[in-house]
DNA sequence: TTCGCTGCATACGCTCCCGTATGGAGCCTT
DNA sequence: AAGGCTCCATACGGGAGCGTATGCAGCGAA
């Protein structure tokens, strides 16, 4: 007996904490820690606020939940998946293209950051930011920087990384898109990573590649392409 | 009960509807748009419900007013005070140099910046960055640049200028702070100001003069300088 | 079948905020 | 001094969201 379908049924859901955190970091993106509200996100979910107040105590916890989540997402996914480049070179170039490719995890970090009064997601932001500053920093001096020139450098860099998510939120029409992009591209991988010190490696033809999310994340791209 | 005994008090503030704007725009660089309520509001004015509306309508218009406010000082303030210097280079130093100075403007930027669900917002913010998008380029069109080259290093530069203000929001500790600022600043100078297509004009020295906001800026920058 | 646990629904009181209505004190005019 | 205008206080109704209390269906175990 009992054979109850539970995959198509939308009777039990049985949502899990953790998709109930997903959920506040959707909102988060659009409007920050301020948005996540407990009866307005479980009618996004299609339950009641019961459901959520037998998964965690209260709003609070809920919170916090998700910025650990989002801590998480943003160490482990992003930064441990480049580990494995061997050249330092392209390790800075991987991280330029994550940057301009994950435009909705761009925008969860700028909606996050704004949140000046919070300290809960200041203490968070705080940690992601400085791990990113502090990666890039031991990058610069695997190519060859000393102690006191890195930390410019790196700040320099991840400015630009984040500037770049901001102007292109803030004006998209505005942002280089298409072949333009490439050309803007490259003009930072020149100029952010000086080879003229230590050439590690020579380089000379395109170490860019397909750029994944340089199409699919500005939707006015198509419209602009017909330079040939 | 009719002898109050706010006679000695400042019984009459007059309060303008200039003066809940501002209000306004305080409580936005902290919590963006969603913090702008009107009876806290009236708390920290010292007042009630009953004054604001009788200078507003609504909280709409107190919301409409204090973006228009901030439109007309972000472009009248900042761009109209730098139109003076007929070098272009130094017109791009110049802005290097507000852009680092102003730390509480930058922290308003960014708080509505990040409002991304605000249409009202949105429009404003578009206008302000786009102003400041074209005229950088017009910067670097008068350093000599074509109109292929010029957008992407306007674009560049200014990703460069809010990310410094996002990084120093932040991480104000990773942020270079003291003489390290200076290293920084002029690392940026070289880098993001090409001067080698068209010499305008030698520049020797130390072009960047005295910079204001540099210390005031960052509380944290007080501990290090341990010159005078 | 009965029991007990899980996961959620329903209902309620509370607080905060918005917007309106109304009154009233101060000041200015005539 | 009498009326009118300005600016604000007070009081009220309504809505939205938080947290709690309680009910209730499903499912496994005995």
């Amino acid at each position: 007996m009992a054979p109850n379908d539970l995959s198509s049924s939308p009777v039990r859901q049985n949502l899990t904490a953790e998709a109930w955190a997903e959920a506040a970091l959707e909102v988060m993106a659009g409007g920050g820690v301020d948005a996540v509200a407990v009866e307005p996100l479980a009618r996004r979910l299609s339950v009641t606020k019961g459901s959520f107040y037998w998964h965690f105590p209260n709003r609070e916890a809920l919170i916090k939940a998700a910025l650990e989540l989002w801590e998480q997402h943003e160490t482990v996914d992003v930064i441990e998946g480049l580990e494995d480049e061997p050249d330092p070179y392209q390790r800075i170039v991987n991280l330029f293209k994550r940057a301009n490719s994950s435009y909705r995890a761009g925008r969860l970090y700028l909606a996050l950051a704004a949140a000046t009064d919070d300290v809960r997601v200041n203490e968070v932001v705080q940690r992601v930011s400085a791990r990113r500053l502090a990666y890039l920093e031991k990058c610069y001096r695997a190519l060859g920087m000393d102690a006191s020139e890195a930390p410019l450098w790196a700040t320099f860099a991840y400015a630009t990384f984040i500037g770049n998510q901001q102007v292109h939120r803030d004006t998209p029409h505005k942002f280089p898109a298409g072949p333009k992009f490439r050309e803007y591209f490259k003009l930072m991988l020149r100029t952010l990573i000086p080879r003229a010190s230590v050439p590690l490696r020579p380089m000379g033809s395109d170490p860019i590649g397909p750029l994944a999310g340089a199409k699919g994340s500005d939707p006015s791209a198509s419209r602009k392409t017909g330079s040939g």
